[in-house]
DNA sequence: GCAGTAAATAGTAATTATTACTAAATTGAG
DNA sequence: CTCAATTTAGTAATAATTACTATTTACTGC
């Protein structure tokens, strides 16, 4: 992808076409790995030295609410005693986790082989609770789990 | 379960017996959610005012890593701009993540009716990379990926 | 091309979850 | 009951992320 189809790209998704976007975006699709911000900034800092990471904090909000890039995180980590194999029903507004007992879920297997000696996997579904689906009941804005690519 | 329950338990464990313990374990089997640190400290304080977030966090830790309870988190957001279906694979000891393309994992569903309007799910595989998998390569401990549970 | 406006940037500071360190207290083994 | 090892709780440190804000920049309509 050239950056003259990045500028494109940008411009049909409204968003206003700066060399800190330019080069972040550029960055992230030319590589494999799914970059942290600090990976982000110390590559990006290499053609513009004066970049913040704040700037990169926000370009990323920016990417993910334009449907450009999805983030991989929970913060606040939860504690569950239930040990049966299970998995979640996470809510992206207010964050409440309810457990689902689904035997399907229970015996997923990666069909090709893979590098990874894997020990075990997690499900997680994310939507609105009961709760937050009621209009205005919206507890808590929460950018980090916005769920775009979904 | 009652508290005579949760000493036998704890002792079968080897862990030592403490006040802060069985408020903490108690606390946990009688709630649905999955509380955050923070959730179960306001609730232990009422029995115990005197106790510490410190002392919960080492607590987590120690029922953790005796496999009593799970813990549901990543830290570091990461960021991906792959917005094709797909699934990861997330090294333990690294945190490393690779892409998984399997199209039977992109049409999971829940067997039961659940009161959550669900927009999505994500599944990840943990295990160790081909570079993790070397002893003595372990780049990083990593208490807070442990997977006990799996 | 240019002026005006709204958004973006890059600082600095604040916040928040978690971990580190440590002296004092407590638990379990003998 | 004694003693050693672990646990606790306090203070401080770390580290990721967000908030605030003055200045700069990019796009819109002329």
């Amino acid at each position: 992808m050239t950056i003259a189809a990045i500028q494109k790209l940008f411009r049909e998704k409204r968003l206003k076409v700066t060399p800190q976007r330019c080069a972040i975006y550029n960055m992230m699709i030319h590589t494999q790995s799914h970059p942290t911000a600090e990976e982000i900034i110390s590559h990006v800092k290499q053609a513009l030295p004066m970049i913040s990471l704040n700037t990169v904090y926000y370009t990323l909000n920016v990417f993910e609410t334009a449907g450009l890039i999805m983030s991989i995180n929970n913060t606040h980590t939860r504690y569950d005693t239930n040990l049966e194999p299970h998995h979640h029903l996470i809510c992206v507004s207010c964050r409440k986790i309810e457990d689902v007992f689904d035997d399907a879920l229970n015996q997923l297997h990666l069909s090709q082989k893979s590098d990874f000696e894997i020990r075990g996997y997690r499900v997680e579904f994310y939507g609105h609770c009961l709760n937050c689906q009621k209009p205005g009941t919206s507890i808590r804005r929460n950018k980090r789990l916005a769920i775009t690519h979904l």
